[in-house]
Parts: C-alpha cells; structure tokens; sequence
DNA sequence: TCTGGGGTCCTAGGACCC
DNA sequence: TCTGGGGTCCTAGGACCC
C-alpha cells in the first residue's frame, strides 16, 4: 500500500481538560483526577493530571498516595467516566462527520482518520487544523495531532508536541523521525519490552534497525516481526471502524485488603449482577466465565470455565463465579482485588 | 511510594481428535 | 515396547494500552 495519509487525533489531558471547564476558578492550578487521595492513604491510580499538575511529576497510572505527596495542594477529583463519555461522544461525531474518511476511534480520546484520499500533506494539515479549531470552537478543548504514512507514524507523531500539537512526517522524513527515538514509544513496547531491548543494547529504533528480523523473531516471537517492521516505520493496519466486543468483566480494590467470607461473596455477586447487565444491554449471551482474584501482595490469579452452551442466566452467572472463586477463599488469605469477567459472547439476535 | 478499571492480544501446556 | 504429526479448544498467566 503507497500514498497513505493517516491522521491521529489525542485529546489533551482529556479528563482534566473538561474539569477544568467545570470549575474554571482553577484556571491554572494543578488538578488530579482518579482516585481519592485519603490524605495520602488513598489506594488507585492518577487517571489524567493537567499540566501544572505535571510541572510536580504527577502522571497518569501513579499511585494516588505518591502524587498527593508530590503536591497535596492540587485539587484531587474523582473520575466522572458517564460525562467524559458525553463528551467524547459530541468530539467524535464531529471528527467522523468532517468528510467521507475511513474513521476509527480507538479509546475515550483518541482516534484516526485515514484521509488518504486527500492525496497530499498540505491538504491533511488544513483538515487537522480545521479539526481542531471546530473542537476548540465547539467544546473549548485542545488536542494534538499527528500525520503521517500509517498509524504507527502519526500515532508517535501526536505524542511527539503536546498539548495543542501538530505533528507532520513526511514519508520521506519517517526514519530520520524514527531514527533517535527510544524504543520504549513503539506500540506494544511497555517497561519489561524496554528492559529487554535494552540489555540487547537497543536503546533507540536506530539501534533496533540494526538487529537481524531472525534475531527478534527468536527472542519475542511473533512480536519479533512487528518490532522489525516498526523500526523501519512500517505498518499495514488499516483504520476502520469496528470492534466487536469480546469481552466484558467488572473488578473492583477493596478499601482494604480482606478475607472476610461474606463481604467477598457478597462482592461477587454484586460483580455478577453489574456484568449481567451489561451484558443484557448488548443483548449478549456468554459462555465463559472467569473469576481474578488479586491477594494482598498483588500475586494474581485467573480461574475460568467454559459452558457448554451460550446462555445469558444470571442464576449461572453468579453460581460460577462463586464456584470458580472457591478454591481462592479457602485459603483464608487476604485479598485486595476480586473481579468477573465473560467471554466467548455471542449476540443475542442470532437464534439458534 | 505501592500498584484502578476497562479492555486486547499472545504464549504455552494439556486434552482430545483424526 | 515404543511412540507420528497436525489441528483445535481450553486454561492460566503476562504484557500492554488508555
């Protein structure tokens, strides 16, 4: 495939962005959203942390407890996911509905736009600063684009000036982008990926384009492929809108770490009957079912079993659940996490 | 300093079938 | 007494992404 144009668009700091909206009395001031800090003792994780949040070394998936002690003057608010979403939703029509261009949203914030058809960069930047100045306009939110031959590159791209960015690679100009990057921005490289590559002496997708494809394929198996495509900026993943969903499950952390019989039995079941819903609501049925247990010291652990047949029964739902997670409360350790989750859906629609 | 909640995809071993 | 190969499904765990 030649001549893609692929457009990635990233809110900023989304969820901080739209409180900040919300109380524009903290205009300026450093603004956490995620989990209650408890004076420090709070458990969970900073979900979006605005910019002069940032200036602290706040950032999101940091423990609650160590951003309230980087700065314990930021204003600390909870996530309010059935908001974000509203407006999520309102950014997304608007950029689906910008023209005729294969559309693809890939999180609560971020999405592609393949405008190959526009046939020339000029053009691709024209359109991303229209996209943002109706975003602006509409919702007084900025956000950072990137543009670039496929996914991979204007995903980097976006990542690369932000907040309020606008990023252009040239086909032409893709390896010297890439070149001294780390390896740690590819996609599917997170910390132990980086560890590993690094004690290859891969630091940077320069110092990867010089590992032989045989050499990846033998250390990270199929993954292997990807990283030796990667590092040359090559990606074939079209942009489409899809996404059957495969799964649906609901975990919750415990306040503190318990073994008490009946308050995780009861647990459960309110799990059970949360993912029954919503699994009703997608008119699915199911067929697996899988109980996590995570123990006070963060060891976890996955029990499943398969049916039969689909069914949508909440009664087998929760008899499942309970059974799978047996075995794990005998034990009498103290846990911190329980969570359902099933599998193996199947739209309801589909009689059989 | 402990580490959320929603997901996806990959791997590896064992069971089972032909 | 020793011992195939391929394919699919299930299960458990792990890495990763936002």
């Amino acid at each position: 495939m030649s001549g893609r144009i692929v457009l990635h668009l990233d809110m900023d700091a989304f969820f901080a962005a739209i409180e900040e909206l919300l109380h524009p009395e903290l205009a300026g001031e450093p603004i956490v959203v995620g989990a209650d800090p408890k004076g420090g003792r709070g458990r969970g994780v900073v979900s979006t942390a605005n910019y002069p949040a940032r200036r602290y070394g706040i950032h999101s998936a940091q423990p609650i407890s160590e951003a309230y002690r980087l700065c314990p003057h930021a204003h600390f608010l909870p996530v309010r996911h059935g908001f974000y979403g509203k407006v999520s939703e309102r950014i997304m029509r608007l950029v689906r509905d910008a023209g005729n261009y294969p559309f693809e949203q890939v999180s609560i914030d971020e999405a592609y736009v393949e405008v190959s058809k526009l046939a020339s960069l000029s053009k691709a930047e024209k359109l991303a600063r229209e996209l943002k100045e109706k975003i602006f306009e509409q919702e007084k939110l900025t956000c950072t684009i990137g543009i670039g031959p496929n996914r991979l590159i204007a995903k980097i791209a976006s990542g690369r000036q932000k907040p309020d960015g606008l990023t252009i690679v040239a086909p032409s100009d893709t390896q010297k982008f890439l070149d001294p990057l780390p390896v740690r921005e590819l996609i599917g490289v997170g910390p132990k990926t980086e560890e590993r590559l690094n004690a290859l002496g891969i630091k940077t997708i320069a110092d990867l384009r010089k590992f032989p494809k045989t050499a990846l394929a033998d250390g990270f198996g199929k993954f292997g492929a990807t990283l030796f495509e990667q590092a040359r900026g090559r990606d074939d993943r079209p942009v489409e809108e899809k996404h059957e969903v495969k799964s649906i499950g609901q975990q919750t952390t415990f306040a503190e770490d318990t073994n008490n019989r009946g308050l995780l039995l009861k647990t459960l079941a309110t799990l059970a009957s949360d993912v029954h819903g919503q699994l009703q609501a997608g008119t699915f049925l199911y067929r697996t079912v899988t109980v996590i247990i995570r123990f006070a010291n963060f060891e976890t652990h996955t029990s499943s079993h398969t049916l039969r047949k689909h069914t949508e029964s909440i009664a087998t739902l929760k008899a499942q659940s309970l059974k799978l997670a047996l075995p794990f409360l005998q034990s009498r350790r103290k846990m911190r996490l329980v969570g359902v989750r099933v599998s193996h859906l199947l739209p309801k629609t589909i009689k059989r």
